[in-house]
DNA sequence: GTCTATAGCGCGATAGAC
DNA sequence: GTCTATCGCGCTATAGAC
């Protein structure tokens, strides 16, 4: 099991925080370049294209991200709770470093047309798998109880999905982890009663 | 009242358009040349910075916007009627066209740090007014009985707005105004019942 | 108000030495 | 694996004729 070499692990970690602030159309490899302290060419002998990269920041980003979400769905507690989880997943993104961070994905999400084919699908996987597990925890917290709503699972799922990106894509500056908190507390309430 | 010449309207158009499908970021003179049949130097006659613009794009969209806004706010109808009017306006701004058009502020709410300051501002006075109509009809809502949750109202508002606002920038592609439309009654059922 | 022409820069990408 | 050097392109923006 080979480490990957720590120069492409910078190069990703600096192109991830690039996204997340700025966008993929915004960043480049000069940002990059300087932030990593490596030439330009260097970061093309890692990921020869832009698009490569992305798709490499993608997979590695999504990978984490499943792994955590497979933990919460197979913990054994109440589907409250694993919601609460799940939005704890988001704050942490949002809060490492001080700057307004997005979801990358979502990111990328809002720059799907700019993207190659392979990073778009992974983009829609992303938020596929998303919803998958969201529509598991609503279901047992409706069999369970914990849940009160009528209307389609997967409508709500595609719901809560939205909201917690596009609380983090359109409430930049003004906003922040705060009221982040706030707003996925009050869909929490609006599922329960 | 002088009418705003004709090309002025149609270059502005074209780069809603383009802010809509990919960005302020991707969107270039070049491409507004090419749809307008003019050339780049006569954009720059009109609209000398980018960031001229991009200003002048968010407070004509803004200002049709607010009209309306005002226009439901005032209309003597149930609370949750004024919330489905609400959701039409963003309906229709992803329906015009054939292709995924995303809210032009949303997506420029995404990109805001590479924005200059008057536009950053624009785009988060849309948000503010946004999250205040929203906060009156929920408090209309309430008082007559229409709407049923408890929880802070204005965290419920800005719940709304990055709710519907993430639904079109994140949901692109695989979605389309039918899943938004789900996705948006799914909410309205949420504060209901 | 639109045009041609061009400046000046940053971009992604490549070749080839070390 | 990193470097220097460079290519070719597209971008924003400006000058000046018509």
């Amino acid at each position: 099991m080979n480490e990957p070499s720590h120069t492409r692990t910078r190069i990703l970690d600096t192109a991830q925080d690039l996204v997340q602030r700025i966008g993929a159309n915004a960043m480049s490899y000069q940002h990059i370049s300087e932030a990593v302290g490596i030439r330009k060419a260097s970061i093309h002998h890692h990921f020869p294209k832009k698009e490569d990269l992305l798709e490499a920041l993608i997979q590695r980003y999504s990978g984490q991200f499943f792994t955590w979400l497979d933990g919460i769905a197979r913990a054994k507690v109440a589907a409250p709770v694993k919601l609460q989880r799940y939005i704890a997943l988001f704050e942490a993104t949002l809060r490492e470093g001080k700057h307004d961070r997005a979801c990358p994905i979502g990111m990328l999400g809002a720059e799907l047309a700019s993207l190659g084919t392979a990073s778009a699908a992974l983009v829609q996987l992303f938020r596929k798998k998303n919803e998958g597990f969201l529509t598991g925890v609503l279901q047992q917290g409706l069999k369970d109880g914990q849940f009160n709503f009528s209307g389609d699972h997967r409508a709500t799922a595609a719901l809560i999905f939205a909201l917690l990106e596009g609380e983090m894509l359109v409430a930049r500056g003004a906003a922040g982890v705060k009221d982040f908190s706030k707003v996925a507390k009050q869909m929490l309430r609006l599922l329960q009663r």
